[in-house]
DNA sequence: GTCTATAGGGGGATAGAC
DNA sequence: GTCTATCCCCCTATAGAC
């Protein structure tokens, strides 16, 4: 592989910027001056501003399903493991780079929609299996579906991502998560006290 | 108040596109081709773009406030009431035109952030209300906190319209509700074994 | 592979006639 | 109150020298 140093100060300034403004308020001018790349290059090394974002989303998708895929593997009992991912740091008043992104209309593009398509289902397959092995195990109760769960536990994520914003405050985020957090221990005693 | 049919349109056709595709992506020439009118008629009417986003804004937020407050006037056990909120049908896919403006820099503003934050602190505060008497009737356990459980509620409704379109399918919305749902049928029954 | 110069089009807004 | 005509600037991209 070629090394070009532009091409690499191009995807930077590319992935700073989806995250700070989104695709659609992000310019060309915008990734040249972050850069200090100018427009000879950016053209030279990408077909459009689309296809660099595409690619510039690629590699955090790569990045990021890696490190969920990593957590997940940890050892320990399957819902407290679910129950530390929930609690794990995030910058919520920033947002999330790939939820944002479903409200542009440029989500209709396979660039952008398969890495945000990726990122989710990713979350979404760990906690399923996650969950599943919980129920196995007696850690919840018969009533629960894993599947729903899991998809209620990401958009739990995702909604408290977006208050945290809508406030500028992020105990929002803490506070949704606190709350499931607080439900999904009452749903596994009540597991436990059925199972003994 | 003078009647102005071309400021109705404009204010029509401005409510339409804030949904349809936000703040940012409308441009002034879109507001004036479907309400068919002319730069003049907007800019008489009124001072800036933003000024008119945000008088749309103003009115959706007014009218959707009152709607909820209704809906949470009515009779029923509070956590009933809490729980018929969640399944209430949404147009997921369209996403919520509260939500969606919260990942836009225009944001800012306060013409935009204001009814933006009028709507999800009514959400909030009827939620927080039924679940504080829920509580109160030893409906739910003395684990959890309303003020908490209900932006976590608030979030897994903001989260469900993301998923639903992430994936343009109103289903992972209603899998959102439902595994919450589960949830708290769990800790509501756990609550009620306690107190007998 | 990177640069400078430039083009075509649309964004947000104003002026002034009617 | 509504219209037509027009302005300036930035958006995205291309051409062609180095």
């Amino acid at each position: 592989m070629a090394r070009s140093p532009k091409r690499e100060k191009l995807l930077e300034a590319t992935k700073e910027l989806l995250w700070e403004v989104g695709f659609e308020a992000m310019s060309p001018r915008d990734i040249q001056e972050r850069s200090a790349a100018r427009p000879g290059s950016l053209y030279h090394h990408f077909s459009s501003k689309l296809a660099l974002a595409g690619e510039a989303m690629r590699e955090i998708a790569e990045q990021d399903v890696a490190r969920i895929n990593a957590f997940f593997a940890e050892e320990g009992p399957p819902l407290e493991i679910v129950q530390r991912y929930l609690e794990l740091k995030r910058d919520s008043v920033r947002g999330c780079r790939f939820g944002r992104l479903v409200n542009e209309a440029s989500i209709q593009h396979d660039e952008l929609r398969g890495p945000v398509n990726a990122f989710f289902n990713a979350i979404r397959e760990n906690l399923t299996l996650k969950l599943k092995q919980a129920k196995e195990e007696g850690a919840l109760p018969a009533t629960v579906s894993p599947e729903a769960l899991a998809v209620s536990l990401l958009a739990l994520i995702q909604g408290g991502a977006v208050l945290a914003r809508a406030y500028q405050d992020e105990t929002l985020y803490e506070q949704a998560t606190q709350g499931a957090l607080a439900l999904l221990r009452e749903a596994a005693d009540k597991a436990h006290e059925q199972a003994s």
